[in-house]
DNA sequence: TTGCAACTATACAGACCGGTATGTATTATT
DNA sequence: AATAATACATACCGGTCTGTATAGTTGCAA
């Protein structure tokens, strides 16, 4: 199952974290779920933070190549590209495990704006707005900068919506809003 | 300052959750900012979970009164009605006390479904979303509740969106989406 | 077979958590 | 002056937290 002790632990760690959050899971519950014990994991991660590091950056790699893998297959016109990413997102909020964005969960949990935590939450979040800048840009957006932000917020928007009422489609409702947003934005931008 | 201890009491234990966290914030630490004692908190408090409640229902009615007041203080035609509410919101982030919602924070706090917590967050957030689907019916809306879901998911999304990175102007970019959305849904609605 | 590294088992340190017990000072009411 | 309510002071409880120390076990390789 688990190539070895390190990502086995991590990846214990990772599905705790995620689903009853960071400063509700303690160490023990964590060794206990990976059926080993407090020397292993600390060998490889000196501290609570670092594994809660550790997780942040594999939940930050794996959504990023979900969104990028899903664009990918979805690709078709600019448009349909840009609303695939809000099709990736809809397929995450209805698994049964969906608890939230981990990054905006972590988030509220560490306030100190110095914390390594949000720090880690404010990349993530840049990086997926330049991915969607991205893809504005290359559909011919007006502002792709504008555009972006007001994509990101939609779905930030049906995220926490969708975690405190369930099965609201929320992330429909937002695609939309998307639609309408890029149309206007696609047909600003023609020259006359 | 403090008519009464309870009063007093929670007003401080308010401020703390709201700045530093639920879980982050002990009680001992609650007790030594206000100035009294643990057995006067706990006399008025049965338990922290009580205080942690307590706040959340005092935050709601802050917030709420908040917006329907600036929303009739900036009542005029319909559509700039239903923009007033992001004109509050805004005036919220800008602020440097500034530190997310309560309620999407607080959720994210405690993850388990049926906690307390998170059916005092939902109802807050089906409250909002019901108001805002009262100014989108009276503005004329083709469908309110659709608008209204949407202007409260940029809304949520403005809020993390700031949260995470200061000063971004989030909640003006996501008015500007909100002012076409509801363009659209008021020239659709529009008989022939 | 010996040796070594990885891993396990378990107990513990020290701090902090929410919550309680006991007793005292202050104030208002009667 | 007697009583009752309110708040304070302080010490304590059991439990849990992160992190460490010590010792035993396994498996593999030379």
């Amino acid at each position: 199952m688990a190539r070895n002790l390190q990502d086995h632990i991590l990846q214990t760690a990772s599905a705790l974290f995620y689903s009853q959050g960071i400063k509700a899971t303690g160490v023990d519950a964590i060794v206990k779920a990976a059926g080993t014990t407090k020397m292993s994991l600390y060998k490889y991660f000196p501290s609570k933070d670092d594994l809660v590091l550790a997780h942040l950056s594999k939940s930050r790699d794996a959504m990023l190549n979900r969104i990028l893998a899903g664009v990918e297959l979805r690709a078709s016109e600019p448009k349909q590209t840009l609303l695939a990413v809000f099709a990736v997102f809809d397929e995450l909020l209805s698994s049964p495990e969906f608890r939230g964005c981990p990054f905006i969960n972590a988030s509220a949990e560490f306030a100190e704006a110095s914390n390594p935590v949000q720090l880690a939450a404010a990349e993530f979040s840049d990086t997926f707005r330049e991915i969607l800048a991205d893809l504005a840009r290359q559909a011919g957006a007006q502002d792709p900068e504008s555009l972006s932000q007001q994509l990101s917020m939609l779905i930030s928007g049906a995220i926490v919506s969708e975690q405190m009422r369930r099965q609201s489609g929320a992330m429909l409702t937002a695609a939309a809003a998307a639609s309408i947003l890029i149309e206007q934005s696609l047909s600003r931008a023609e020259p006359a």
